[in-house]
DNA sequence: AAAAAAAATTGATTATTCTCAACTTTATAG
DNA sequence: CTATAAAGTTGAGAATAATCAATTTTTTTT
């Protein structure tokens, strides 16, 4: 289940800049902090900016007629945005931050010049967008390939191993979230995380998740 | 609806190479023909090459446990393969001809070191990345917020805006196929086609499409 | 041109998932 | 600490889509 799904960070784009190139991208960056649940971008607005997550937990989703519906987590150490970097005029989802974090925002003409000097940081970033397609190519596959159980087993398995790295963690995400995480209504994600927790293969305390028979969630999310 | 989905050709990323250039990517280059339905590229396999399409159309799909995903549809002068250049050793999908095509097939490590060498080809690129990721971002909303009816609505309009800019065109992909670009059953799908035949929105015959009343198509898509 | 195979279509049934409504628990505000 | 709001849960019924089976049409092969 780890196919590369885990994030890269993006620290070492940095260390392929040069001091003079680092004062490009400096001069007009600003840090900023949200709180848990504050938008930091808004899909929709002008993308005039990439952003650096420094530290906290950033949740990428576009609003849909009906759904809202959440792409993909991000750790600290990434960049946020880049998908507007050569493309729209404004940002094609949102960003909000489930938990409270520290943001760099950097200007993009600014990350432009920088991308037109600096082969080396050009590739970096280059690696970091194909990863976020792999991603999603992924997810793209998870959403249509299984049933409602096996969607679930994968999203639990996914913050297990790639968001909290651990069997035991407390999951960021409202029930409404998870929902719009795996594309199912609420009511049947609960109904489901439920039925989990009955046949002993997590245990559930609000938020807190236990994983308790990984193999078997695997198993569920291969097939289901 | 036409939010930038139409790919853009990759044909202004060579006139960015110095004619060194162009030879360092030339000198290890195939040009190979396939036949409809002959697989260019086949995932899970040893990803040397990075594939340009000279003519043609591609269809970009993944094998899961149980369906066959069908990511995109890419016309001729793009790149096929570009998301295994930094990230993976192997093909995360696989390649198929919908038509007879001609393909260019290079050396990943040459289109690595040109990469390496200019940076403008090196933006250029990265801007196709960003394009894709914005189109399978757009198509992950597609598929999780529509009901069927609005992904079929969806599809044909794809088709006749992105892909064969007609309101009129005979589409490349069986029904099977149509069923796994919009992720639903096969008899699920041609029922609705009917459906919409009956409505007098389009007209079919075969596999050839006339879009009689794209204003309820758009509709259905928005709001289905 | 006939035979065989593949693709497309249709109907009936089953399974899955969603929606709606009621209710409980938890969190927040005064 | 109570009142109020928000989030989470449960059940019943409706809607949606999948599956299965049979049949027709189209394409390919001999």
């Amino acid at each position: 289940m780890s196919d590369g799904l885990k994030d890269i960070t993006h620290q070492t784009a940095f260390k392929k800049l040069s001091a003079a190139e680092m004062d490009i991208l400096n001069q007009n960056k600003t840090k900023l902090s949200y709180k848990k649940n504050e938008v930091i971008i808004k899909q929709g607005a002008i993308a005039n900016n990439i952003l650096y997550g420094v530290s906290g937990l950033f949740k990428l989703h576009i609003e849909g007629a009906k759904k809202d519906v959440i792409l993909t987590l991000k750790k600290d150490n990434v960049f946020l945005g880049l998908t507007s970097l050569y493309l729209d005029k404004t940002y094609i989802y949102s960003v909000t931050a489930l938990e409270d974090c520290v943001v760099d925002i950097y200007d993009k003409n600014d990350f432009k010049k920088v991308l037109k000097e600096n082969v080396n940081f050009s590739n970096e970033i280059l690696m970091y967008v194909n990863h976020n397609s792999a991603k999603i190519f992924r997810r793209y596959l998870c959403i249509t390939d299984k049933n409602a159980r096996g969607k679930i087993a994968d999203m639990i398995l996914r913050m297990a191993n790639d968001i909290y790295e651990s069997l035991t963690f407390t999951i960021a995400l409202s029930r409404q979230e998870i929902a719009d995480f795996v594309g199912l209504s609420m009511e049947n994600t609960i109904r489901i995380l439920k039925e989990f927790e009955t046949d002993k293969l997590i245990k559930l305390d609000g938020r807190s998740f236990e994983v308790l028979d990984k193999a078997a969630l695997e198993k569920i999310s291969d097939f289901g």
